[in-house]
DNA sequence: CTTGTCTTCGGGCAATTACTCATTCTTCGT
DNA sequence: ACGAAGAATGAGTAATTGCCCGAAGACAAG
């Protein structure tokens, strides 16, 4: 029927061109039916398909009061250098909702200055949904690393990959880690760092310039075992020495002090960047992430924060 | 029932929060209201307040974004019933890549109306591909014309035979011109336009419901030149005359003036419909024939359009 | 204290949108 | 070429949303 110029997905195109239509010139979707020559019932699909594509992207610009307070507070009491709370849906146990959208956002308007900037990155699902929610940007000024491995332990490279989710984004020099997580022991890590695809990278994360990393928990569900990066074994440990989170592999005590010995001895991934010149941003909420998050403040392993409400407002209230 | 009433904008506040619970969340309006402990209209009309202060940005990542932005765009700026944009091809200069089928869609939208139509058409390149585009319809209710004749110089009727190309296509009555482009006298013209062939055809042309015409340059390589139907002397003298672009024959300057005398003189073509009470719909693009659309477009010689992205984001520049 | 006006609220209804399901059309594989 | 699996389509229907209107409350003037 409607002969778009190929080159994959016509389908795509009608459903943006649909998406246009009812979001932006605000048509009804009765009047987009018309204008594109279907039924009422496609132009609905069209629309919904554009949406689960993900080629909609909604927006709120507004600091809404009680989280410009929440921010306020907490950047005051932790030191932070930035600060950014997000609304909580009281219905929602996601540990992503709203936080994605607002990384995004951060991450798009450092990408936007024209200054060359070294831009790292950890890995997780709150990051990779964060990534998914950035619209392209063309920085080729920019140079964006990886701070940890990106090979599962069954040897595919296919975990969050956030980096080369970044990568697509935006058409910057990306900077991988073509390694595990946490190698098998202190001395495979010290090999697996010499080896010359990833000193680049290495060396670029001491001077990494804004970072951006997640922070797991370590409880039951911890996603280094879920994910199967760390045994049961080891998970148990860890929790025995007190670890109660953990950033790009790295795990730390209620106090924030990384845990001496154990995983930590091997893991692979590059040190957490200098919070005294540059700005390290966590992006965690939850419940469960709660510990972690306090743990990763009050020792000032991060001097920045995205986080939602109900998250902030435990913090302060702790 | 409102929690606060400070000084400043709770209002606002309320409204930012709803408007993030709906967009981003994806509540229900019901739900909001539960949330925000207000009744479901107030949920609504918080939810449009946040939409109408601007709290709310939509954006669609899409190529298809852009041509619908600049769409609309043109068609403000120039009065324009028809506008439609394809997306470029950065590594193509081909001109009708895109187009054609987009053209094709267009022209197969129109004659699936039930109701009788007359559909006058031009010749050219762009055209031929366009119909070539096309799937076949019946459409016996319909009468599609050529504008403009189809004997070559060397009296052969092998030009862009757009017509019956199109007759071939649609089972419609077709009435071709079979005249030249352009006469040897005015008189000659006078004489041919008497002639019983063709005098059915001038007169439906008159009450055309919609045309499609191409637009030809004048640069060097004038497609009237290089086809043979003006000698070069006569180009240079249009050009000197400050002709710019030509639509089936007719030279007009960068204003969108006909030139006096020339070759109008001689043009054995129908005159373009009336944009008054018809839809005359221009295809073309291309750097080349950048200074003839803009002239069109400019004294309304068209009032529809079918381009690319970069020759729409050119027009809109200059 | 009363009155008039203005704003806001919630009920109700019409319009719009989302979803389900049976049917038709495509697209493979045999 | 035939038939089956799967996708797309359109009708019907339930859910959701947008909007009009009367009523209640707020506020200023008299």
């Amino acid at each position: 029927m409607n002969g778009r110029q190929d080159g994959g997905k016509p389908r795509l195109d009608d459903a943006a061109r649909a998406g246009w239509l009812y979001y932006i010139a605000g048509n009804t979707q009765d009047q987009i039916a018309a204008k594109l020559g279907v039924s009422r019932q496609s132009a609905q699909r069209l629309v919904s398909l554009a949406v689960s594509e993900g080629l909609v992207k909604v927006r709120l610009d507004h600091p809404i009061a009680n989280c410009l307070d929440l921010a306020a507070r907490l950047g005051a009491r932790h030191a932070l250098d930035l600060v950014e709370i997000v609304p909580s849906d009281p219905g929602s146990s996601s540990t992503t909702l709203g936080l994605a959208e607002a990384t995004a956002a951060e991450i798009e308007r450092r990408l936007r200055q024209a200054e060359p900037l070294v831009l790292a990155i950890g890995t997780g699902r709150t990051l990779k949904a964060a990534i998914d929610q950035m619209s392209p940007v063309d920085c080729p000024q920019h140079k964006v690393l990886s701070l940890t491995g990106n090979i599962a332990p069954d040897g595919s490279a296919a975990y969050y990959n956030v980096i080369f989710a970044l990568a697509e984004k935006i058409s910057a020099r990306a900077f991988p880690m073509p390694l595990p997580v946490i190698a098998t022991s202190p001395a495979e890590r010290e090999m697996l760092h010499g080896q010359p695809m990833v000193r680049p990278t290495l060396e670029l994360a001491a001077r990494a310039d804004v970072t951006f990393v997640g922070i797991g928990d370590l409880g039951p569900d911890a996603p280094l075992y879920t994910d199967g990066f760390i045994t049961e074994a080891e998970l148990k440990t860890l929790q025995k020495a007190g670890a109660v989170g953990e950033i790009v592999g790295w795990a730390f005590d209620r106090e924030g002090r990384l845990i001496e010995g154990l995983t930590n001895d091997r893991v692979a991934s590059a040190p957490i960047p200098s919070r005294e010149r540059s700005l390290v941003v966590a992006v965690a909420m939850g419940e469960r992430k709660l510990p972690g998050i306090r743990a990763a403040l009050s020792r000032r392993l991060v001097n920045g924060l995205i986080t939602d409400e109900r998250t902030a407002e435990a913090l302060l209230a702790g």
